[in-house]
DNA sequence: CATGAATGAGTGTTCATTCAT
DNA sequence: TATGAATGAACACTCATTCAT
């Protein structure tokens, strides 16, 4: 069920073994590069003299440029929505939970500042099709938020007269919203301050009064 | 005083003549180019195609294709600033004059998107040296905010145990925290609103109660 | 009306200058290379070492490899053509020309061998694409004998009996025959012979008996 | 007195066993692919897939990838060979031995278009080195036409005023000549027909009349 | 017997830019 | 003032082939 396109079919049999050392060694080198400049003019040869190996390396993990691209953001997606999963398990209540989510999205975003770069302004210059392929990454995301939501309803937590649907995008546009200039202005992110703020607002306009555990 | 790096200096006795058509034509191009795609991904080819002009003629009026930018970027912030000067000399008291300056500003971003967009988020991509020509443009700017915090400061309306330097800088990214989103994600800037509330936020932060005209 | 694709439309204004020098050399060498090797195995870096330019000039003047391949092969097709109409005006009855024009076309093909290589052989290796393009070219040909053909029979020198087309492709086929050993055996072909026998066979099975002029 | 180059020398104890499966898995995807297309755009990558085996398989057992396709010629060669040899045995009388030959290698040719192409066309293309190579395994066929015409000479079937070898030729040329527009024109050969056509102008020009058995 | 990892040398093509006129 | 011709330096991507195990 793991994401992982972007990456070239080797053989089955070898699913499990790990990466071997090019591979990785090429998700690391345009990992270092796009912390310096824009994918778009990233090269080839700069991945590949960044990572030590050859070119040619790139081409047989990866499909292609985009491909190297979108397996870093995956692996980064994937990582991060598992330890959201862990969190969640540690946590009573849909406004705990959201608010644990929101925090950790804040701060992983602030932490990969690389990756937040990428999903928020890069992708949107990006011809359509790669932007529906990250996009179908970054839905799991939005699915969790639903799911959160729904969730909240139906316990009793959140307002059941605004469309689920609706509250996630309002969610997740707010955080978006949050990380965006510090991203661009490279600032740091007051991420207990943001979360706290979030959330005192979603609280007023969107959970009952009362109502929170 | 006029800002026109990015030009070729040419012979000196046509300083005062209109800029030729070719050079008018190629600038146009630019400007019609960008609402559709990155600079990067403008060729010169291209801007001649969609001037009707020779490719090589780019090069007779500009550095390069990055000078042929920064010309029009220059030209768009100096006439954006004569006509807050225009505001500013049929507008009386401090705060006003501010309210005019910021309503102004968010009006032109909105309006020039392709700009916005440039100065905000493509530029922090090019190679250090084009960006801090093209902050050197955005100096003037912050200079005029500047200026209009201390006179505030200097006839009374503004505080003054708050360094003027910190208030612009404030004022500033303020300004674009607001149009930053609504760049990124394609939306309507609803400018009275926000200068409305960004004032507000000024008034009961920065100026002194009961002491605006 | 001339045939003229694998060419880049340059500006219109220039129909009636002659083509550039770079252009007409980057032709020559490519029918230079062609002598000695597949089209396939040539690069764009031989063609431009062969004719002394450098190898971006070919994409400025075709659209591609094969646009180039395609603008020569034409080339030779309307030249070929333009001669045939000569010899036609010079020449009374149907037998008589369709004589001229077997002649004719054996002798080009034996003269410009990698035309007929290429048109021969190589063109049935390539995607459909540019074999239809190729096809499109030599139509030009078939149709001058299809119309060869149909005067004979209006004028009463060729049986009435048989539909031209399938005449006509009868025609083109034993041609082809004729040249194709040739070609890969790299022989002389005896142009007179097998003029003179192909049009004893034509004569006998096609035209009606002593009624040829 | 195998033909057996190409192939890498592997240790001498294996020479009496069998092929092992990679080799023989290896020679039948290149086959197959040959049917679909050009030797020269069947990649590597495109082999090993075919077949199944990895891709360094293909270099332990053929010194490269001309090696392969030297390889399964030559086994088609050898095969086809030992048919002619078999036929031979159960015929007597040059004349009706030289007929067999013909037809078994007119058949041979269309049941097997790849290599005929392969022989008849492509080899044109290659460099030199392997041209002759490639000779060097047809000669065998000229070889065995050479005996028989010797064979027919010395029992008087054969008349003795033309030099063998230029017999020869003759006849290997015709037997080419035939094949040759089947093969590029993708028309079905008609076997019988060309036999017995080959073998009266045979009759006619090279064998003594009313000579034969 | 077979494979996964890795690479050197291209391959067609693009682009900003310069030069001569 | 303007242009047609020409180019150097890349660029993403491919391929036959080798090596260590």
């Amino acid at each position: 069920m793991a994401i992982q396109s972007g990456e070239k079919s080797l053989p089955n049999h070898a699913k499990e073994h790990a990466d071997p050392p090019g591979k990785i060694k090429i998700a690391n080198a345009l990992k270092t590069l796009l912390k310096e400049k824009d994918f778009n003019s990233i090269t080839s040869a700069e991945i590949a003299a960044t990572s030590g190996v050859n070119e040619a390396l790139i081409y047989r993990y990866y499909k292609d440029k985009r491909g190297l691209l979108h397996y870093i953001l995956s692996e980064y997606l994937r990582e991060s929505e598992s330890q959201i999963d862990q969190y969640l398990r540690d946590t009573r209540g849909t406004f705990s939970k959201l608010k644990r989510v929101i925090w950790h999205t804040l701060d992983t975003y602030d932490k990969n500042s690389i990756f937040a770069k990428i999903l928020l302004i890069e992708v949107r210059n990006f011809p359509g099709y790669f932007k529906s392929e990250t996009y179908a990454l970054a839905k799991h995301y939005s699915i969790l938020i639903l799911e959160l939501v729904k969730e909240g309803i139906e316990n009793g937590e959140i307002r059941n007269d605004i469309s689920a649907w609706y509250m996630m995008q309002t969610i997740i546009g707010a955080i978006e919203h949050l990380i965006l200039p510090s991203l661009i202005f490279d600032r740091k992110l007051e991420i207990d301050a943001c979360t706290e703020n979030l959330c005192q607002i979603l609280k007023s306009g969107i959970f009952k009064d009362g109502n929170v555990k």
